[in-house]
Parts: structure tokens; C-alpha cells; sequence
DNA sequence: CCCGCTTTGTGAACGTGTGCACAACTGCAT
DNA sequence: ATGCAGTTGTGCACACGTTCACAAAGCGGG
């Protein structure tokens, strides 16, 4: 889909690409590592080399021929490139079992996305803590999002309620969401909307592993934001 | 990614869009709704019609021109396309918040995927019961995947455990993971495996984000299988 | 200072996916 | 019967993504 470029633009497959590329520098750097190539960077990524050139060629001319990509110098880029000079709070909303799995899962806000509230719209379940964050009500949305600038709103409500989550997300201000319910949400223009949902994941798993049964065995379901690996 | 033929080759972007026609399909069988246009299938789920059709007529030629498809018909082919026609048992590895939540989130069962057992290393872990399914240890995988008939295992370990988690699924005889973990699984060839990497997720919306704020406002983020949205 | 080794950056070929546009076909009304 | 409105199925052109292959460039040794 069409993107607005501000300076040059990205493509759709190196956003995807570059997150998986940033978490291994990271540890690469944790373990000391200064420098790394593009087949070395390649192989932990689990994908062709080239492919790693041509996509941080984008990000610029940062890498050095002969030698390879100083890796805190590519690690600074990349963070810079996806936004994450700084932390994005995002709201869940939704306390159920998924819900409550987001927010006591602390991945999150080690990578940059502290949980800012979660909220439901059960009266139950206002109140009770999960990850060290209280449930609050839904209606108390609108003052979360704005008065900790929210841009990013996840819902993980069952599938009949999570139109009007998003709605209300849309209309208490935030423009990012991340849906795990199984329904394609409607949204204005210029809210960015990306799906998670595990029955399709499994569904995809399903096709290639009954296809496996009539024939011979064979590499696999790549796709896209699920790297599809087969070593 | 190259994928073995039995019959006609369904492409991977089609086999990703196949899943969510099909959870249309039966919602708008609920609804008594018997027949249904590409135009309209194309509304709900948020594509163009064209695609639909192109990806349905890859199924067969099951639409009658002048009027539509049968949903009732294009649910069954649907299903057999992907392998649904029986369930298929998972069995997660990790118990604890995602694993917890995976188990318990009825979903998984309700669409054919019901969870033959959760097994986690921890043995304070082993014994409590999430979702009706008792936590047991992972030393017993393999007797679960054999007794079960267990094809597809779902990893829902911290990172540092993901890799172990993924070799001893494939050790009990697993051919198709599911993957929560933030790393690269390396597995054998004809393995299949799917990610998904909640942080990616958001670090990619960061990304259109940050974007949003140097310039106009725009359409975003397809990618794959998440979904992209803005209407 | 030059030579050979290594690795990047990218032009170009190829493959996959998307969307338009329209002929082929269906069903209904007259 | 015939015509008309509706909708599918698909050829084609284009956009996007992937991979190869190689020139350009840095580095170290002698």
C-alpha cells in the first residue's frame, strides 16, 4: 500500500525486516560484538545477504567495504529510522486472558512500548492489578491516552467488541493500533492498523502441513511478517 | 518462498487471505446469509474485489456468474483447501503469561485447533491446570505428541529457551511450529515455522508513526499477514 | 606503495503479487 | 425468445520484492 515518504521512503518488506535485524545487533552488542557482515547479520536473521545490503542501503551508506557494519553505529540508525529514539506508552484494552498476558509480559516495555493503562469495560474487572498496572475502566480512555500521550492502542477484546474499541481508541486520539481480535476493523483514513491473529496463523501452518502429506517434503511458508524459516 | 505443488499451487499471498475469507464466510453463515458477491466478501475483509475473485478462482471456478458464491459451498472447499476438514491438535511449550493465556483463550479449540497439551521445563510449574488442561513436564512431549497425533507445536518460552523448545518439538516428531519467541528458530529442512513477534509489531506501527508526524497523512502498513487498514 | 583479499553498494534480471478492464456467462423480466 | 443487468473469471500491464553478479572501495602485509 501506498506510504507518503518524508525523505526517502522505505519499503513495506524493509520495515518489516528491520526490527528483527535491530534485536539481533542489540544482543550482537551485548555480546561485545563490534562489528558484523551482511552474511554474518544474514545468517541470524535467516535470510540472503543481499537482501540485508539492499536493506539497509536504505537507511544510508553506513557500512564499511572490506570489513562490515559497526554494529552500535547500525543499531543508532535503525533506532532512529523506526522511531525508537523514544519510548511509545500504549494502552491495552481488554483484561481478559490475552489482555492480561500483554501486560504482565514484560517484553514490552523493555523494547520501548511501556504498557501506559489497560483498560475494560466490565465493572469486574476494573480494579484488579496485572503487571503492576490497575484495570481501569474504559471510559477512563480518553484521559489516559491524552495525559500520557498515547499514540498506540492494542485491542484484545473478544471479536463482537473490538469495533467499538477501536472506535474509542480512534476518538480518545490515538493514530496506531494493534489488533489481536479475529474481525477486520474499520478505521478513518491515516490510522494505522496492523492484525494479529493466531487462528490464521495456525490455519496457514494447517495448509502446508496437510499439502506435506500428498507429496514430497519441501521448504516452506515464508510469508511475511511470520518469517517463514526452514534451516 | 518455493513451496511444492501436489496439484495447482496455491500462492502464498493467497494462502494467507484464505483464513480470513473463511471466518467471514461462516459469520455470514450465522447470519443465514446464503449467498454473497467478491464485492461484498471484498467490503469485509477489507480488499479488493478483484483479489478475491483472483484468489478464489484459484480454488476452482465455484461462483456463478451473474449472481455470486454459495457460502455454504465456499466455506467447505475453503476448508478442504487448507486442511480443515479435521481438527489438528497443539501442544505449547511454556507456561507461563503467553502460554497461560494461549491455552485459555477458547479460541484455538472453537476454530480447530484444540490444545492436546501444555508442557513447560519448570517443575514448580508442572500440575496446575489452565484451561482445563493440566501443565505437565516437557520431559513428557514426545508421549503427548505421539498418543495425540500432534503435528503442530506452539513455542511460548522466554527467547533463551525458544531454540531447545523448537528442537525438542521437532525431536517428538512436531512438523509445523508456531513461534512466539523473539528469535530465529533453526530448524531441519521441510520443518515449517511461523513467528510472531509482538515488539516487531509494534516497532513496526513506530515506525509509520514517527513517519506520520514529519508529514501528511496517509494510508499504512499493509505488510502480510497483519492486516493493514484505513478506510 | 602496491597487491590481493574481503565486503559493500547497486544495476539489472527475474519472479511474485496487484488491479484494471472486459469478455463470457447467468438469470430474470417481458 | 430476446434483451438487459449483474457478476464471475482472467489476460494483461504494472508495481513491488528478491536475488545475482560485479565494480568500487577499504584494509593489511610485504
Amino acid at each position: 500500500m501506498p506510504v507518503e515518504r518524508v525523505r526517502r521512503r522505505i519499503p513495506d518488506a524493509t520495515v518489516v525486516r528491520l526490527p528483527i535485524y535491530l534485536r539481533i545487533l542489540v544482543e550482537q552488542g551485548e555480546m561485545e560484538v563490534e562489528s558484523i557482515s551482511s552474511e554474518g547479520l544474514a545468517e541470524l536473521a535467516g535470510v540472503n545477504a543481499a537482501k540485508v545490503r539492499k536493506d539497509l542501503s536504505y537507511l544510508g551508506t553506513y557500512g564499511t567495504r572490506g570489513v562490515g557494519y559497526e554494529v552500535a553505529f547500525l543499531v543508532y540508525q535503525i533506532r532512529r529510522e523506526l522511531g525508537l529514539t523514544h519510548d511509545w506508552p500504549v494502552v491495552i484494552v481488554g483484561a481478559g486472558n490475552l489482555g492480561q498476558a500483554l501486560a504482565g509480559y514484560g517484553g514490552f516495555g523493555e523494547r520501548g512500548f511501556p504498557v501506559a493503562g489497560v483498560v475494560d469495560i466490565e465493572p469486574s474487572k476494573v480494579g484488579s492489578v496485572i503487571g503492576g498496572v490497575r484495570v481501569r475502566h474504559i471510559d477512563d480512555l480518553h484521559q489516559i491516552v491524552q495525559s500520557r500521550r498515547v499514540s498506540i492502542g492494542v485491542v484484545a477484546t473478544p471479536p463482537a467488541a473490538a469495533q467499538d474499541a477501536a472506535d474509542r481508541l480512534v476518538r480518545a486520539g490515538v493514530t496506531s493500533i494493534l489488533n489481536f481480535a479475529p474481525v477486520v476493523l474499520a478505521v478513518p483514513r491515516g490510522i494505522s492498523v496492523r492484525k494479529v491473529d493466531l487462528a490464521v496463523e495456525l490455519q496457514i501452518l494447517s495448509y502446508y502441513e496437510q499439502r506435506r502429506a500428498g507429496s514430497a517434503l519441501h521448504a516452506v511458508a515464508s510469508g511475511d511478517s511470520g518469517r517463514g524459516a526452514s534451516a
